[in-house]
DNA sequence: TGTAGCATGTAAGCCGTTACATGATTGA
DNA sequence: TCAATCATGTAACGGCTTACATGCTACA
């Protein structure tokens, strides 16, 4: 690990290599905005945490005193998370599905559990896939190959597509459900 | 929270409505082919302090003293779980995506480091992938409607789908990378 | 004037991992 | 007999969350 620090402060260090200068409130936002779908949502007691951690080894540079300070990336900043980018490896997705997990013990509650709980993700699916495509179309017109929203445009089109294809598997999995007998 | 248990508790008592008695050894194992695609795979060590709790409270029953201790799950585990799924909301899926996460930064580093990274990605989701063949295969014979396995092969497939799936996006991806100019 | 959002933290505590320690059993 | 696997834990620690505490600013 390019520093030893946890993932989660080169996700937040990364969110500043967009251009502008933010606040922690900000920072905060710009991850549940983005970050939330393929990482997580640090509490707001951690973002400030996690940036008080990266101004004491430097990698961002504080402005201004007390209340409205903002944080932009410093060139140590920029430097540790190309290094730690490039020499580091990613390693396998962690998956923490509930969903899955209960269907897997389907077998201990009643089918209609099941079904219902299951019918619950398609609609949650929706609410978090239309969420997505707000955020990806607040990208357009900065996409294009070389722009600097190129890179999140594409990993939004990537869970576009895996919240379509996960509505379509749990619809399979209700029907296959229900076209068992009783 | 049925009982303010985290949800690995339940996950490893889950374990357990199978049909057997398992050592603390044998549970971490199923926890590794299974456990680990939808939720996680618990440290050893854990497994064993979470199976002295769930005994703390009832909800598993040990056989035998020291080594070779094995678990069935109780009465009062049975219930607790069933009263865990039916009465507390699963909650939307969390995924900790590194390669995404990476992707997303993908402006701090050279193209050729996050095409390779998404190749490497690919390898180890056939990896994966093939490793959860194994486990879907080992299903067989018992995943009929109303068969002990008909869950654990229902979410198999799911899970497979899921691999195919991001094989296919990544493969994208990487295509429309490579599509860009220099 | 009061409430929603902006803004920043501290403290406690749980979940889970890594490192360490120990010993029995099985098979090459 | 030596290594791998089976088997079971303890201790320390890090990451992250929840709860708590505080106060400003904009606006209805």
């Amino acid at each position: 690990m390019g520093q030893g620090l946890p993932v989660t402060s080169y996700a937040l260090l990364g969110l500043l290599t967009f251009g502008d200068a933010l606040t922690g409130y900000e920072l905060k936002q710009r991850a549940d905005a983005t970050l939330r779908f393929y990482w997580v949502s640090p509490a707001m007691s951690q973002v400030y945490s996690e940036l008080a951690r990266l101004a004491e080894h430097g990698l961002v540079t504080p402005s201004g005193e007390g209340r409205g300070t903002t944080y932009t990336i410093s060139d140590a900043g920029r430097e540790a998370l190309t290094t730690w980018m490039r020499e580091s490896a990613p390693g396998f997705p962690v998956l923490k599905h509930p969903v899955a997990l209960r269907l897997l013990l389907g077998h201990v509650v009643d089918r209609e559990t099941t079904v219902a709980m299951l019918r619950d993700h398609v609609l949650a699916l929706e609410k978090e896939e239309a969420a997505l495509v707000e955020v990806r179309d607040g990208l357009r017109g900065h996409d294009g190959p070389g722009e600097i929203f190129r890179h999140p445009s594409l990993v939004a089109d990537w869970g576009l597509d895996y919240f379509e294809n996960e509505r379509r598997i749990v619809g399979d999995l209700i029907r296959r459900l229900e076209d068992e007998g009783p």
